[in-house]
DNA sequence: ACCTGAACACCGTTCAAGT
DNA sequence: ACCTGAACACCGTTCAAGT
């Protein structure tokens, strides 16, 4: 009923009021609940008019996820730029950031990571989104590479060991599968730090009788 | 068109059925795809049939992903009862399980992980089967764990670190978002072992300045 | 160029009626 | 007890027509 900010006239800017009123919707109702008329009268407009700014549903759930990948990428250089000299920091702060996003964007994450959308067509935007976030990603590790850091395990090992850690993490806690474990902000960062480091310094007793090089 | 085994007289073994048909429909256009009514004349029924046994699609999704979160049941119990005496063994059994599981059953995975099925109500049968599986896991890194294996991290700690790398690992491969990443058999049991043995014995060079414990 | 509103095919779900 | 088939409200999407 409470058609909001209904400005008289034929047009606007779109495109980018669809998308941020799908994102409190998918918050509150997930992606089967997201109505692309729903969207349509929340900014204002005819049940028709989306279909000028996307082809499809699925499209708009690119952009969004298109979005949330920028993001990715942005929290990733700027923990770049901030530690250049200190890789193990850099590290730390992306991972966290990482995970702060996850967890505080869960329906979106799971836009970006769930499969959903069909698998990640290079050229599209959605594609362009990806690629980018998993480059400034791979950045900060070869931060750390260069620094001489790391074990003498393959260093596409090494990413893959830390980035599994992260996201996994990130994917546990947003979907509350880590029984007990609180989500706050406090929270969260603890137990990100905690879980690196054991990543960062084994599992293992040391001297336990394991055959790995 | 070709309505299959379309059994003339007026009932059956319904609920299963729908479950089995499910899945391959689900593999091929994801959740978004799969359609109640498709599913009723795939096995033969009316549309409203499968109401007598799902009150629901979200129940039916249900029934499926507390299928799923079995099957990672029996996967631990069989990696516990073939290596009790060898924690390691086990720990890697099951690891290299899952994630064989969340790699050939992503839509699946993604039911169980994703978050699309509301928050995991204690009681339901899904609550019971996720709680199930999580339990199955947690004793075989209490096997681990009495066997004096572990480093001087808390054990809790210890248990999510694991946790998170193998389901971030899985999650990642199942979306393909490792790029140039095989995914046969044989590969994926490989990049499971070599980041389980990161995890295991350290991501960082011996003797690197940083001040964790 | 962008939006409207009627129209279409197709959902999920319900329910009286059948067997 | 289980299934059918009509019915309802509501989708996503299209498209001629408006401004």
């Amino acid at each position: 009923m409470p058609v909001p900010e209904r400005k008289s006239y034929h047009h606007r800017d779109l495109r980018n009021a669809l998308i941020s009123a799908a994102i409190p919707v998918l918050k509150e109702k997930g992606v089967m609940g997201l109505g692309m008329r729903e969207l349509a009268t929340l900014t204002g407009v005819s049940h028709g008019a989306p279909y000028r700014h996307f082809s499809d549903k699925t499209a708009l759930l690119e952009a969004i996820a298109a979005q949330g990948y920028r993001q990715v990428s942005a929290l990733c250089n700027s923990a770049r730029e901030k530690y250049r000299q200190q890789p193990l920091q850099a590290l730390e702060e992306a991972g966290i950031g990482y995970l702060r996003f996850v967890v505080d964007n869960p329906e979106i994450a799971n836009l970006m990571f769930s499969g959903v959308l069909s698998p990640v067509r290079r050229g599209s935007e959605l594609g362009e989104a990806a690629a980018c976030a998993e480059r400034d990603l791979l950045l900060i590790i070869e931060l750390g590479k260069q620094a001489g850091l790391y074990a003498g395990f393959d260093n596409n090992d090494l990413t893959t060991a830390f980035l599994s850690m992260m996201h996994g993490l990130s994917m546990l806690l947003a979907g509350d599968l880590l029984p007990g474990q609180q989500r706050d902000e406090r929270s969260v960062r603890v137990l990100g730090r905690t879980v690196a480091a054991i990543l960062l310094n084994g599992m293992l007793r040391r001297g336990a009788g394991n055959g790995e090089r």
